[in-house]
DNA sequence: GTTCGACTCGTACAGTGTTCGATTCCACTC
DNA sequence: GAGTGGAATCGAACACTGTACGAGTCGAAC
């Protein structure tokens, strides 16, 4: 059978008999350059030269960019972090960790750009969805629930802080704070909405709010929702025995695990 | 004061006397070629030669390759579509508005690269905003929480629907079907779920599962949840006065609009 | 008929990811 | 110590990319 999907992943990764050059000084000095410069900062070239090495000898450790990519994404999911939830209640277990995980694509604004992009199947992709899950299992989310819950988290956290990183991103390229890039903007917001009088009236009631703690407010008010939903479906499913579709796990032995 | 914020929409867009290339052709081709072939096959070149010009005669009606596609982005905005809130619930309304993002984007697999990178300002994108906004108007919610409600729900939709993306991708690449491909996978994830056990069990468990239908039940997982927690939101706002923080439209004037 | 602006497009440049083959270097055996 | 084989490095080259520039074409207004 043809092997249709590969990823680093799959790949034995080469033995190191005398390595000058490894994987992981590689996967640091990308990151490095990402987060410095961006995206567009990683080239091979360039990622060369800063490891002081020619340029195609990356090529020996790693087949391709996307795998190095792979890498450094892989590395990224490292800095997610989750409580053990036996500590603290699951709805703050959660909670912090939709805010650790705001903080570090901060830290690495260029990820956005591959997930959803590139599936996520590294070791610290696989440990952070392990604990994640766990968390939920100790909830009592019970079957498929469990994934779906994680899911929905991770959602959400990618989905509000994507637009967030942009903003970041325009803000820090154009050299301004917050608020200026707002005034700056503001113009083509305003010509924007021009056909819809209720938005442009909105956009002038916020101008004077500050912009980062909107955004703030926006997060925690989403993260609430999120959980609360999560929340009445717990109780939801305890209190009726349920006639739910699509949880083959209700009876006794699968649903103790 | 220097312009420091530039995109397609702060330019006027040239004035067309005889127009043997418009802006609507050339947006409609590269959208032909995004969606046929993906984003790596959307050059300038190609483009030009997909429209029968010559590669560079794009550049006089659009400044370069990045406002190309905010204008080609907008035209997906275009097809997020909201039914009148007045002729349903709320809660159909948004719920239906999910259903129809997440087909837009199956239709459109590589919008997923630009959201989280390009702010979205576009006529249609506003237009697709200021409905949102009004159906949660009229769902009940006041002040900025009509805007944080549909943040969130946009946010959800976007961030599942972004792995169900690269999911696809891969599948459509490989050339299989998605049970194949989750087949073909398997061996990796199981490696990279080695020291996870209770992963491993849980994969083995869903390996029999339809993946296509797993994705679905999850999304509405999800969706239900968060229109159950913004649904308790607006339940605890309407009884109680509320000594919420950081809603400062509790007054006469500001909470009618 | 001339002029001017709108519009097209060929050429060129700097840069990209990656392939290929040659080269270096080290651990090992004889 | 000489020799060998594979690990690792790297320079040159290829086929691309986005875009700046300037020369060219065309149609209408004067």
């Amino acid at each position: 059978m043809k092997q249709h999907f590969s990823s680093v992943w799959t790949r034995e990764p080469r033995t190191a008999k005398s390595p000058t050059l490894s994987r992981a000084q590689i996967v640091r000095a990308a990151l490095e350059l990402l987060d410095a410069e961006g995206l567009d900062a990683l080239s091979m070239r360039r990622l060369g030269a800063k490891l002081g090495s020619g340029t195609t000898s990356v090529y020996w450790h790693v087949a391709n960019k996307n795998e190095l990519l792979e890498l450094v994404l892989d590395e990224v999911y490292g800095e997610f972090t989750i409580m053990d939830v036996r500590e603290t209640t699951w709805r703050n277990a959660a909670s912090s960790f939709a805010y650790g995980i705001r903080e570090a694509l901060f830290r690495h604004p260029w990820v956005m750009s591959f997930i959803g992009t590139t599936p996520a199947i590294g070791p610290n992709a696989m440990r952070m969805m392990s604990r994640l899950v766990a968390t939920f299992d100790h909830a009592g989310f019970r079957g498929p629930d469990q994934d779906y819950a994680a899911s929905t988290l991770m959602a959400y956290v990618m989905g509000v802080t994507a637009p967030e990183l942009s903003w970041r991103t325009l803000r820090d390229e154009a050299g301004l704070d917050s608020n200026e890039l707002n005034a700056a903007i503001q113009p083509a917001l305003e010509k924007a909405a021009a056909d819809y009088p209720e938005l442009t009236a909105r956009y002038r009631e916020y101008r004077c709010m500050d912009v980062d703690t909107a955004r703030a407010l926006n997060f925690e008010f989403g993260l609430t929702c999120i959980l609360d939903g999560l929340e009445a479906r717990l109780n939801r499913a305890a209190s009726p025995p349920s006639s739910r579709v699509g949880s083959p796990a209700e009876d006794d032995s699968a649903a103790s695990r």
